[in-house]
DNA sequence: ATATTGATTGTTCAT
DNA sequence: ATGAACAATCAATAT
């Protein structure tokens, strides 16, 4: 049986991955899962990693790290501190349990260069050993410190797994979570590292700021004996540079503190799939007992999705089913569907994910993957995982490689036998690797079958084009006027009442009855 | 100890 | 008393 796999990706907010990922899966589908070779799914992955489970799991990885850059800049998380815009001097003494870490010690030392370390009294303070809830009394305007590179990891690669899992249990999430980080290569969690190390500076910076006006209104309010309410700053973003007194900011003050660090290098070229990584030819195996995967009850099912990754390739699936999606692809259809019609379809947005009715006889893989927002992750709260697949019952045993990005060639183009794909006669004449214009069912939301996507995406454009158009009202004739008013259906305002006139008296006709319904313009 | 996510449970507050 | 809104807890793992 083929094994279809659906990928779809949600437009990157902007820059996205340029190294793009590409997914490739290969499948050698045989017929039957038993007697099938195990599958083969090559990913090359961005950050966002992907599991599977089935029999047995193989997952290669190769270097990620160009898309990890990337991804991670996308997510950037990192630097809450910087970032925390709820930046209210609050007075509130800050928990001293959140003195420890490194930064902590640093800050004191700046305050207190005299005694080194000398922490005893904190120490004491510290002592109380706080149930949990003590601890987290923390101010809400101190800066949050940055999350280690496995949280970052963790946070990256969760959604795929539970994506492929959804019945997943924490625990097992886990499980998988560590062992692919384990088996990550040094590049790769390079890579996360940085970014927790750029955070943490950040953070620290932040910090300072934050302590320095703390400082600066404890003795503030100290002198003047009226105790004012924070003053009630401006809920302005976080580390307020102002920094009065000692700002013991590190070395380098720039003094650029809260701009969002638009991720400096890490991310090279965000809007297109130009800039292919260094191809890193080593793999890393991560292989994933059955035992350890949560739904082997269920005759595994294998698929990786990285969460962050966009494909420069796209997806392969097996025999039937071939599908391309790559980052373009979708804009491509997005813009399509703009240009098609003035009707903003919800094709790019789909509601999360409504289960997939049984797949069809064939079993098929579906899998809807949606990058977290990058850069702008950290500003749009809501999605951020999207990552579903739906995956059929038994499938053979998979094994799933991540590969480093192929260059971003753009070959692709040869999928979907069916679909011709529309020349997009907009934007992008740029013979660049944007490749494909194709849309494959798959790209859209699960909302429908593939199928049916394919029609819609490829029959909406034309709709906009199509022959002569007459004014919608029926009984009219003429040619439809572009108005603010209305879009291209009507040829005057009159028709505009009538039409709409007669379409409520329609209505009314068909519930023939008389309630009270209320017209209100 | 803290962080990851998300479900569950517990608490508080308003009606 | 009820429900909404928010907070805490838990799971396995890494730092």
């Amino acid at each position: 049986m083929p094994v279809g796999m659906n990928h779809s990706l949600m437009e990157q907010g902007g820059g996205l991955l340029a190294g793009g990922l590409a997914m490739d899966l290969d499948h050698s589908m045989g017929t039957q899962y038993s007697t099938n070779p195990p599958v083969t799914i090559d990913v090359p992955m961005s950050p966002g990693a992907l599991m599977g489970h089935g029999q047995l799991t193989t997952i290669d990885q190769s270097e990620l790290s160009s898309q990890l850059g990337l991804s991670l800049g996308g997510s950037s998380i990192l630097p809450p501190a910087a970032q925390s815009p709820e930046e209210r001097l609050s007075t509130t003494p800050s928990p001293t349990s959140s003195l420890q870490e490194d930064e902590p010690e640093e800050f004191r030392r700046q305050q207190v260069p005299a005694q080194k370390a000398a922490p005893v009294v904190l120490d004491v303070g510290r002592k109380q050993k706080p149930t949990k809830k003590q601890k987290k009394k923390k101010d809400p305007n101190e800066p949050q410190k940055p999350v280690s590179a496995y949280a970052l990891f963790f946070r990256d690669t969760q959604a795929a797994i539970k994506g492929q899992n959804p019945n997943a249990t924490f625990g097992e999430v886990s499980k998988i979570v560590a062992s692919m980080w384990d088996s990550l290569g040094e590049e790769q969690k390079q890579v996360y590292k940085r970014k927790t190390e750029a955070a943490k500076k950040e953070y620290l910076k932040a910090l300072a700021a934050y302590r320095a006006i703390q400082t600066a209104a404890e003795t503030a309010e100290l002198d003047l004996n009226p105790v004012l309410p924070p003053a009630a700053p401006q809920p302005a973003p976080a580390p307020a540079p102002a920094a009065p007194t000692l700002a013991p900011t590190p070395p380098a003050p720039s003094p650029v503190l809260e701009s969002p660090p638009a991720t400096p290098q890490p991310a090279p070229a965000p809007g297109n799939l130009c800039s292919p990584p260094p191809p890193q030819p080593s793999f890393t195996k991560i292989i994933i007992p059955k035992q350890m995967l949560p739904l082997s009850s269920q005759g595994g099912v294998v698929t990786v999705i990285p969460v962050t990754s966009v494909t420069s390739r796209g997806l392969q699936l097996g025999t039937g089913a071939t599908q391309i999606v790559t980052r373009s692809v979708l804009q491509a259809a997005a813009a399509a569907a703009a240009a098609a019609s003035s009707m903003q379809l919800p094709r790019l947005q789909p509601p999360p994910l409504q289960q997939m009715p049984p797949p069809q006889p064939p079993a098929q893989q579906v899998a809807v993957l949606q990058p977290p927002p990058p850069l702008q992750a950290m500003q749009q709260p809501a999605l951020q995982q999207k990552v579903r697949l739906h995956l059929q019952q038994q499938p053979p045993p998979l094994q799933i490689k991540i590969l480093p990005p192929p260059a971003l060639q753009i070959q692709p183009v040869t999928l979907q036998p069916e679909e011709a794909s529309p020349e997009r006669p907009s934007p992008e004449p740029q013979g660049s690797p944007e490749p494909v214009e194709m849309i494959t069912a798959d790209v859209v939301p699960e909302v429908e079958s593939p199928t049916q996507m394919d029609v819609e995406l490829v029959s909406e454009s034309p709709v906009g084009l199509s022959p002569r158009p007459r004014c919608v009202r029926s009984g009219c004739d003429n040619l439809p006027i572009s108005s603010s008013d209305w879009d291209n259906e009507y040829c005057s305002s009159e028709c505009v009442v009538k039409h709409c006139r007669d379409v409520f008296l329609a209505w009314l006709a068909s519930r023939n009855s008389n309630s009270s319904v209320v017209f209100v313009k």
